[in-house]
DNA sequence: ATCTATTCCTGGCTGC
DNA sequence: TGCAGCCAGGAATAGA
């Protein structure tokens, strides 16, 4: 399911086929093709949490890809395309087989956290102060935090060496410094492998990502952790599939 | 503030 | 081979 580096792989990957591009027009569900964007030019394409931005002079085109969402430049139309966007130059294809993804004209962005890549340490561990939740809850908040979901959440915090369930005003210093290093460790590593792509996901171009090849606990339930070998636990938490090391990550 | 349950949706998997 | 039943889960929503 896309999350941050998921996104931001279709961003750039859509980025220098789509900027400048006007559409000239958009078929498909109603809910998914906004009148407000024929005739617009296209003047930047970024990402926003696990939101795909296209900004226009009038406003923004939000694109959430929620699990099995895809957007994708002259791709081949398949039975769950469920919008059609033309354009002056090519054709941006909305595939999503579930139909979970949302595309929505707004003019300002949906209020949500910092973004995980940008904000620095201060200020990422101020945001745990007098919070009584459970770790892998707020961080899956994109309330709290921006762009992290249920792969890269499990991931970082294995490799903090942090419990899912730690109360998040308890945490020291040190443990916040390792879990915000750790996160950004991940998320620029999946990066560089063009996202993970555990079942749908494609990029703009249709290629699929390699950093699942690289999940350390993520559905790695009873297989042995790479550190000390014991087997991954698989819990739930906020009705989510939780996969950590019982050993590396004490409670 | 925090937690839980529900809804959306369908391909893929399991077990008989 | 067929098929029922269940699972995956991001976000919105309601209710405790």
């Amino acid at each position: 399911m896309p999350e941050l580096p998921e996104v931001e792989t279709v961003v750039r990957t859509l980025r220098p086929r789509l900027t400048g591009r006007t559409i000239v027009a958009a078929t498909g569900d109603p809910k998914l093709t906004p009148a407000a964007v024929i005739g617009q030019t296209i003047r930047e394409v970024s990402r926003y949490g696990k939101y795909i931005s296209l900004r226009f002079d009038q406003g923004l085109l939000l694109v959430h890809l929620r699990m099995t969402g895809k957007l994708l430049f002259d791709g081949a139309r398949t039975p769950y395309t469920r919008a059609e966007f033309v354009l002056d130059q090519g054709t941006l294809l909305y595939d999503d087989i579930r139909r979970f993804g949302r595309i929505t004209w707004v003019q300002i962005y949906p209020s949500q956290g910092p973004d995980p890549l940008e904000v620095p340490f201060p200020g990422f561990a101020n945001l745990f102060a007098g919070r009584r939740a459970r770790l892998k809850t707020l961080l899956l908040d994109q309330q709290f935090l921006r762009g992290l979901g249920n792969i890269y959440v499990d991931e970082a915090l294995f490799r903090a060496r942090l419990h899912p369930l730690a109360v998040c005003a308890d945490l020291s210093r040190p443990k916040l410094e390792r879990l915000h290093a750790a996160i950004r460790e991940v998320l620029d590593e999946a990066i560089a492998l063009g996202g993970s792509s555990i079942s749908d996901y494609v990029d703009g171009n249709g290629e699929r990502g390699t950093f699942q090849n690289f999940h350390r606990v993520y559905r790695k339930t009873g297989e042995p952790c790479v550190v000390c070998g014991k087997a991954i636990e698989r819990i739930v938490v906020t009705q989510r599939g939780t996969h950590f090391c019982p050993r590396c990550q004490r409670a």
